[in-house]
DNA sequence: TAGGCCATCTGGTCCT
DNA sequence: AGGACCAGATGGCCTA
């Protein structure tokens, strides 16, 4: 992964030349093992979760602990304090009862932990809609990498939206419609794979409908006529 | 065992 | 004042 993250967006696009490529480079293969079943959860420095239970179990099962504190993790919380330096006594403790403090502090860790859980459940939906490998022989995307495969999936798609624009220019051109002309030529990147047109894929508007995403579009009496 | 990745805690800062 | 956001610190788990 440190290789991952020492590439420049650029850098690391022309390393994925192609998608496939860069979700080959990305999946780290089946030999790693699922994270599903290496679990979300990792309970953290207070070290009293002994499994592993989905990331919204932990929210809730802490969340729940928050409310009313037990002596052992009143203990727990001062060794954490005490270990890291911030042990009572500071202006912040002077300012506030320990107990009120604590309570308070509590609750702003379970809200940064939900906060978290959100963006975690935000970054599985990214998973989802760009295209790896999902499989449970795969390792799941790591953060960072989830991050840089999707820029490079929506830089892709922009690349590949433009040439279609282009190459749309180019038909209307060939049958003598005002169409906008670029003088630049078709751009290299444009393999079969990223093409709309593929097998399988609906056939363009046959009245060349601004849409030409592949998609019929609403607005074209062309590709709301029936077959 | 080292390194990568992650969850959690925490204090600081900004915004409403 | 309270909540959201952020970054640093810490420790656990997993893989090479």
């Amino acid at each position: 992964m440190a290789d991952l993250k020492s590439l420049s967006g650029d850098a690391y696009l022309a390393l994925s030349h192609g998608y496939a490529a860069a979700t080959a480079g990305l999946a780290y293969g089946a030999a790693r093992g699922s994270e599903v079943a290496r679990g979300y959860g990792a309970p953290g420095p207070g070290g009293n979760l002994a499994t592993a239970p989905a990331p919204h179990a932990v929210a809730v099962a802490v969340a729940e602990s928050s409310g009313e504190q037990s002596g052992d993790e009143d203990d727990a919380f001062e060794r954490r304090r005490r270990r890291r330096g911030r042990g009572p006594g500071g202006a912040a403790d002077a300012r506030r009862r320990p107990r009120e403090q604590r309570s308070l502090r509590l609750s702003i860790n379970a809200r940064e932990r939900r906060r978290m859980h959100d963006l975690n459940d935000a970054l599985d939906g990214l998973r989802a809609v760009i295209p790896y490998a999902h499989s449970p022989s795969v390792r799941k995307l790591s953060k960072i990498a989830t991050l840089l495969l999707a820029k490079n999936y929506i830089l892709m798609q922009a690349q590949a939206l433009d040439e279609m624009r282009r190459l749309v220019a180019y038909l209307n051109q060939g049958q003598g419609l005002a169409a906008p002309v670029t003088a630049t030529p078709l751009a290299p990147f444009g393999q079969a794979a990223v093409y709309p047109f593929s097998a399988g894929a609906p056939l363009p508007c046959p009245d060349k409908c601004t849409a030409f995403s592949g998609t019929p579009s609403a607005l074209c009496k062309h590709c709301n006529e029936k077959p």
